[in-house]
RNA sequence: GCGCCCGUAGUGAAGUUGGCCUAUCACGCCUCCCUGUCACGGAGGAGAUCGCCGGUUCGAAUCCGGUCGGGCGCGCCA
């Protein structure tokens, strides 16, 4: 009989059991030894007495990890014995008999020590660093995770459905994975960047609500929060649906649901609230604010209109932040702020310090008394406070301010972890400009819905006008991250035609690049929309991790490597071949 | 592709204003001793030419150039 020994069974004591795991620790007394033995429930002493020599022996022997079964009675230990570190610590296993079922070699990293080994070695022997009780709880959560999702998605009538891994490369988005097809020569399947076109398709084929736990591909650079290659997308769509609201309030609950019952955090507010981009990039220049801490960008614009400083005079926006207690930053680390402000495409960083009922500043004198004061009360600085300024274009002042927002949330410890954040950015614009700015282009993505429906593309004339159209698309964003998107979407090929007619697009190009699609929806293609969560981002954050590599059993490395497992790696020629490829 | 940071025994760190480094510490590993430990203890031992290549210098872990690898960010990316 094997049995776990998590919990502290006392009821067992006097019987004889077996049980099987990894040599935790052994602690060789030379007339006694200790062996404390590891499952993924946790740790139990096993007793070995020199009375039974042939046991004796092979403990003796036993090294860590080495896997062992072993029999033996439990005992209740003597008073002061109990080791209340342990979930079993007041019962112990006198083994009479033991079989090594698996021998180790030293291993090459201490996963069970207080020193992690770097990244690199933890990814190169991941199934030993799966063996720490942290990475076993994580892969148990997101388990836990995924089925109270699925549980959801079923209480609310959505149907599972898989779609292709071997799928086309789609135009639009990110780099393609692509893959040969031995079949036809010179074609290519392409791994899906998302199931989109797929979901929209069960639309028109009268699936009335659909969701997938979606594997989707992207061949891109990862960072701290995005994985390399692969990652999985809660991914959904509701038929006659026309209004991006009601997806939200569909999902709503169980956002809710996982970050206070599953993650145990605490709500910033029960209600979550629905910012329009614009909204967003204003307060907080950002598309992706986190909300946990205030902060706002303030517009003082008009406050310079006429100021001797010719920075803030000439620029087309001015707006600061007011960091409280920014008084104690020191020199360096304004310079260091002040690069990151650069980054961003600042020229400089300037700031004003209340301190002490004093102005320091090293363009106070350039400001009048009535222009500080207005700033003052504007940006609600007090004492002890600094006000830092962004003066260029508009939207290079949201991205510096939004940024150093962020940064100084993170130098302040603003960011409290116990508090989940969410709110729907909405109304992304439909069109903007282009990067080069010459011309219009789609913000997101061709395929939502115009706000507003065709009429709103057709009397917009002027580019002023186009630029103001805002599309039926929503991103869901958690404590800074955004962990979804979505949008109501163009089912209509004419509307479709229409969109792309006024970035120039002729309907033939339309025709040939999103085929399948368009043609599906000549045949009675119903309303619907839909969203896409990043559930390794969200489980992430809900984790409390700041790297999505800790929440994932096997990622890739910084570089799109699997370092355990060595791919990507080099291929038979003969495999070559067969599919047409020559080197 | 670009920027910043990092690379020292198996692991984690110290040393990096050039010499006292014949490279320090902890954990791990090996041998021996030990019958109540639980981070067991005790005695001893092995293990690193400081990522790699080149340069400066009387002398380089330390300075310079290059290169490889890793991390973070930008570009890119729903």
């Amino acid at each position: 009989m094997e049995r776990i020994f998590a919990i502290d069974t006392p009821k067992h004591v006097g019987e004889t059991i077996s049980v099987s795991g990894w040599v935790h620790t052994r602690r060789d007394h030379g007339g006694l030894i200790f062996v404390d033995m590891r499952d993924h429930t946790g740790l139990v002493q096993l007793v070995f007495n020199p009375d039974n020599i042939d046991v004796f022996g092979v403990a003796e022997h036993l090294r860590d990890e080495f896997v062992v079964r072993v029999e033996g009675e439990v005992k209740a230990r003597a008073e002061g014995l109990a080791n209340p570190n342990i979930d079993s610590g007041s019962i112990e296993i006198v083994a009479n008999n033991i079989e090594v079922l698996n021998r180790s070699e030293t291993l090459p990293i201490q996963p069970f020590s207080d020193a992690q080994a770097s990244e690199d070695l933890r990814l190169r022997y991941r199934y030993l660093d799966i063996r720490r009780p942290k990475m076993q709880r994580t892969l148990e959560r997101r388990a836990e995770m995924f089925s109270i999702i699925r549980e959801f998605m079923e209480s609310k009538d959505f149907t599972e459905v898989t779609t292709p891994i071997l799928a086309n490369s789609s135009p639009e988005g990110a780099r393609d994975f692509l893959i040969p097809s031995r079949l036809h020569e010179d074609k290519y399947y392409a791994l899906p960047q998302a199931p989109q076109q797929f979901k929209q398709l069960l639309m028109v084929g009268g699936v009335p609500r659909y969701y997938q736990l979606a594997a989707c591909f992207r061949d891109e650079d990862p960072r701290a929060d995005r994985l390399y290659g692969e990652f999985y997308q809660l991914d959904a769509e509701m038929s006659f649906v026309d209004d991006g609201e009601v997806v939200r309030a569909t999902f709503d609950p169980l956002i809710k649901k996982l970050s206070t019952e599953f993650a145990g955090k605490k709500l910033l507010s029960e209600d979550i609230p629905r910012i329009s981009y614009n909204e967003a990039m204003e307060r907080f220049g950002t598309d992706k604010p986190d909300l946990r801490f205030g902060m706002e960008l303030v517009e003082l614009t008009e406050v310079f209109s006429s100021t001797e400083f010719g920075v803030f005079k000439n620029a087309e926006c001015v707006k600061a932040i007011c960091v409280k207690n920014g008084a104690s930053l020191s020199r360096k680390q304004i310079d260091s702020f002040t690069e990151i402000a650069k980054n961003e495409g600042a020229g400089g960083l300037a700031y004003i310090t209340f301190e002490n009922s004093e102005v320091k500043s090293p363009i106070a004198k350039f400001l009048s008394e009535s222009e500080i004061s207005e700033l003052k009360e504007k940006t609600g600085a007090e004492d002890g406070d600094t006000v830092f300024f962004g003066a260029d274009r508009r939207s290079v002042v949201n991205a510096v301010l939004g940024r150093l927002r962020n940064e100084f949330a993170t130098h302040f410890d603003m960011k409290d972890p116990n508090i989940i954040a969410l709110l729907w950015v909405v109304d992304f614009p439909f069109y903007e400009w282009s990067e080069s700015g010459s011309k219009l282009d789609f913000g997101h993505n061709p395929f939502s819905m115009p706000k507003g429906g065709i009429g709103t593309v057709r009397e917009a004339k002027t580019d002023e006008e186009k630029l103001s159209i805002v599309a039926d698309q929503y991103d869901m964003v958690m404590n800074g991250y955004e962990i979804c998107s979505g949008g109501v979407r163009n089912h209509s090929p004419e509307t479709l035609y229409e969109v792309f007619a006024v970035l120039g697009f002729s309907k033939e190009y339309v025709e040939e690049k999103f085929g399948a699609m368009i043609n599906a929806f000549k045949y009675g293609a119903p309303p619907h929309a839909g969203c896409a969560f990043g559930v390794d981002r969200m489980f992430m954050e809900l984790m409390g991790e700041d790297n999505i590599r800790e929440v994932v059993a096997f990622p890739k490395n910084g570089s799109g490597v699997d370092v355990m497992m060595n791919s990507p790696s080099l291929v038979d020629e003969a495999q070559k071949k067969e599919l047409g490829l020559f080197s």
